[in-house]
DNA sequence: CGCAACCTTGAAGCGGGTCAATATTCGTGG
DNA sequence: CCACGAATATTGACCCGCTTCAAGGTTGCG
């Protein structure tokens, strides 16, 4: 990973205010630490922005460190046996990837980014001695641990069932809910493909019948928007 | 649940030599614990025997308990919206059901007996108590949030790609292996279609055809059996 | 015995897979 | 700036597996 100073301390970092709200902060692990706390912690968080396609860790690493998202997204790639990977879930705003570095275990997936993405690497030596003084801490872990299983259940009931024109249709309104109805990335057709089940040509075509029906269409930036009422009537 | 006294101190239970190698007590959520402290423990925990179809907790239910299956296997149904509803994993000996529950928050899912089922249901105070001094058993818990997680993921990787025939032989080869080569239950059809995603009617030929094949066949006492090697090529 | 629940089997249709050809985009170097 | 090539996207044709709808068959229980 890029060397940079935690900007959450950095006052040159035009992002700083944000810091007050960070999901870090204030929604996820740490939001059971006292303020001195979390200053000690800062120091040995590193944090940066990862374009697509950037792998945080891979399956089967042990760096020992768990990975919270500030912003964009993650898929967890899991490489089975003979070649073949599946996108198991997609991680989000707020969401800690790589929680089994925490029992000691190597990674069960890598985890690539999706959507250009603001990440803070936390060491699994912070955590565990913070949740010494804090039980509180560990059960904010098994809490994000339910978020990863509400993230792959939700993968198998929403993206897994129905056609694929549905799958697609569920994607396309999770991304547009999770950036404010802004910007949907344009995701490689094998990307797609990958998360809903499909393979690359089916999921190409299913793209371009969407642009044809003027479900989604290009903005000037290269990023997709869609109409979320339209597609919520194919779901 | 049938009040029943936990059996692991019941001197009567023809079974109780096994409570030395109990799942409870050995291998998962306890196995940090002094053995004061498990002779505390016990007396909280109920245990029983539960046919199929007799559901642990539903979907939704705050009652307080997690469950440690000892035998057998339980599905995990969750009731989407419109009365259509999926198995989004099984549960096997040593795994624990209803985490959630220790996070104060209600079942996300039903769990309904799949095979003939022996259970210790352990209320969450009690857990909470046993974690205040045993930080370690925090850890475990996190484990078994991870050993949910492999069972829906396996649950993608192996029973949701391939041909309905392969599927079925996962699924088939998983309860061949979880009961030592012994006894397959005669699931359902609608069972088997709920777990390996296809109709029910596909589900039925699918057997039909397995049976014809020889790959299964019924031992007198209504158990399946089945050939494992054959099932394995089908992979 | 008779009903209800479950299983089996058939026929027709379609969604998506597979194989293959062409188009588009984009980075690189002349 | 354009030409070229690699990577990605689009589209077509054909086929197979599964779904759907429908009709028996089997099991088990009151």
């Amino acid at each position: 990973m890029p060397k940079t100073k935690p900007y959450c301390t950095d006052e040159n970092w035009h992002g700083r205010p944000d810091c007050q709200h960070c999901a870090v902060r204030s929604s996820v692990l740490f939001a059971v630490l006292t303020d001195a706390e979390i200053e000690e912690a800062l120091l040995a968080v590193q944090n940066g922005w990862f374009e697509p396609d950037f792998e945080l860790f891979a399956q089967g690493g042990r760096e020992g460190y768990v990975y919270v998202m500030r912003t964009g997204c993650v898929k967890m790639v899991h490489a089975g046996g003979g070649g073949v990977s599946r996108i198991v879930r997609l991680h989000w705003r707020g969401e800690v990837v790589g929680l089994e570095a925490l029992l000691n275990e190597p990674y069960r997936h890598s985890a690539v980014v999706l959507q250009k993405a603001d990440v803070c690497r936390i060491p699994v030596s912070l955590v565990h001695a913070l949740a010494l003084r804090n039980p509180e801490l560990s059960y904010q872990i098994m809490r994000q641990g339910q978020v990863s299983l509400d993230a792959v259940e939700s993968g198998i009931t929403d993206l897994n069932s129905g056609t694929g024109e549905a799958r697609l249709a569920q994607l396309l309104l999770k991304f547009n809910a999770h950036s404010g109805g802004q910007c949907i990335p344009d995701l490689l057709r094998e990307d797609i493909a990958g998360i809903i089940g499909v393979t690359t040509e089916t999921a190409s075509r299913l793209m371009a019948d969407f642009r044809r029906r003027k479900l989604v269409w290009n903005e000037e930036n290269r990023q997709l928007r869609c109409d979320a009422e339209a597609l919520r009537k194919l779901v």
